[in-house]
DNA sequence: CATTGATCAATGATCGATCATATTGCTCCC
DNA sequence: GGGAGCAATATGATCGATCATTGATCAATG
């Protein structure tokens, strides 16, 4: 969404403000137009990001921009100094393999915590899986990628743990993956034979599920 | 602090504004006097947190209160929904447990990553488990918890992963030991002799340490 | 020439006021 | 009585303006 079709946009979403899922005010919709900048290559790593030009451009206030930006600081993608305001984060490899190993470890205990409960998902993760396959021969990427994750966000939210959820989104993995495909041209990984090993280890509830959940994110490691 | 001090303390906070670990904003110091309130039972759980009330209170505007309470938010200490504002968060014994299998889970990746430079640190891990050691002697609650505490963030940090350490502060373990110690008069634990262990399975390395150590932090559950 | 201090522009931090929404309480009609 | 409007109020969301800090520039000084 370019800057010009803002307002507009604004407009269409109080009209239509009957899902609370979409009720999230303008910083929400000042940080994806931020995240979009971001991703769009707008703002380059390192680049200072000033909330009045921002709130300028977009013609709101500065207020709604200063938030938007406070929730991206808690996505990690800007930092930000005392009075000195914020700018993107100059993610590195490392950033990014810092991920991994936090994922695997939250994955596995939400492996543990869902076990005795998984065995009754299975039928919904194979679906899940077979799109996944189907995806990948047709090639649809973006697709692929959000198929992949929502398999493993299935696994963490049937652990029914909900600071555990709640941790792991804020990985904002989505995000970052997508992030790390455009910028370091990382590989793509097709998945759905691992997701399939692991459904059956669900299905039987084999107590190393759990470690074999683990290994599996931490393969997608750089 | 009360409310009645709130500007005098700022005119102090001002002057001495050397330290950029204190040069921390009108919004951090509202934040503390919220948690400070929350704690004290000013507020009950469940009531809401007016903005305007608290901004008129201490004297300052909605802004730094609105931005306070977002971040009390992320620490899961209140919640809010759009338009309606924010309210004490009514934790319940649920919500503190689900603390503990997140934490076990986050430290026993600590531990794994952290193995192989544990060994070198474990003189300073010492250090503190004396100290810990001694509180508990003395019977000084509060310290015994922090020292506590600190053990297991020396480990967190040992690990070297930025990110990793980020989501366990985020967990705020010291917030809500206290809010647990003080409204579900949880028995304290005196655990230097546990943490005794772990820092022999340390020493030597001990590829079971990460096991223990999630064992260790799970035993805290209720 | 390096260093120090003054000045200024840019911009984050905060403020006071206004707009928009949710809630409350009241009226009126059935 | 009791529920469907409807006004009044409380308060979150946003705005436009001001205050305060930072970093840059540059002159004065040793």
């Amino acid at each position: 969404m370019g800057a010009a079709g803002f307002r507009a946009a604004l407009y269409h979403w109080r009209v239509n403000a009957s899902d609370p899922l979409l009720r999230t005010g303008l910083s929400a919709q000042i940080r994806e137009f931020i995240v979009e900048g971001i991703t769009a290559g707008r703002w380059e790593p390192g680049e200072r990001i000033v909330e009045r030009r921002i709130a300028t451009e977009l013609g709101v206030s500065q207020g709604p921009v200063r938030e938007a930006l406070r929730q991206l600081e808690a996505l990690r993608l800007v930092e930000s100094l005392p009075n000195r305001g914020a700018r993107v984060r100059p993610f590195t490899e490392e950033d990014l393999g810092e991920i991994f190993p936090v994922r695997a470890g939250l994955e596995r205990t939400a492996a543990e915590l869902a076990l005795p409960r998984l065995a009754a998902r299975v039928d919904a993760l194979e679906r899940h899986n077979r799109r996944l396959a189907e995806a990948a021969e047709s090639g649809d990427l973006p697709e692929q990628m959000r198929l992949s994750i929502d398999f493993h966000r299935e696994v963490v939210e049937t652990a029914g743990n909900r600071l555990l959820t709640s941790v792991w989104e804020s990985l904002g993995i989505e995000l970052w993956t997508t992030l790390s495909l455009r910028l370091h041209q990382t590989e793509i990984y097709s998945k759905s034979a691992e997701h399939a090993v692991l459904i059956e280890a669900f299905r039987r509830q084999d107590p190393e599920a759990p470690r074999m959940l683990h290994d599996h994110v931490m393969n997608y490691a750089p």
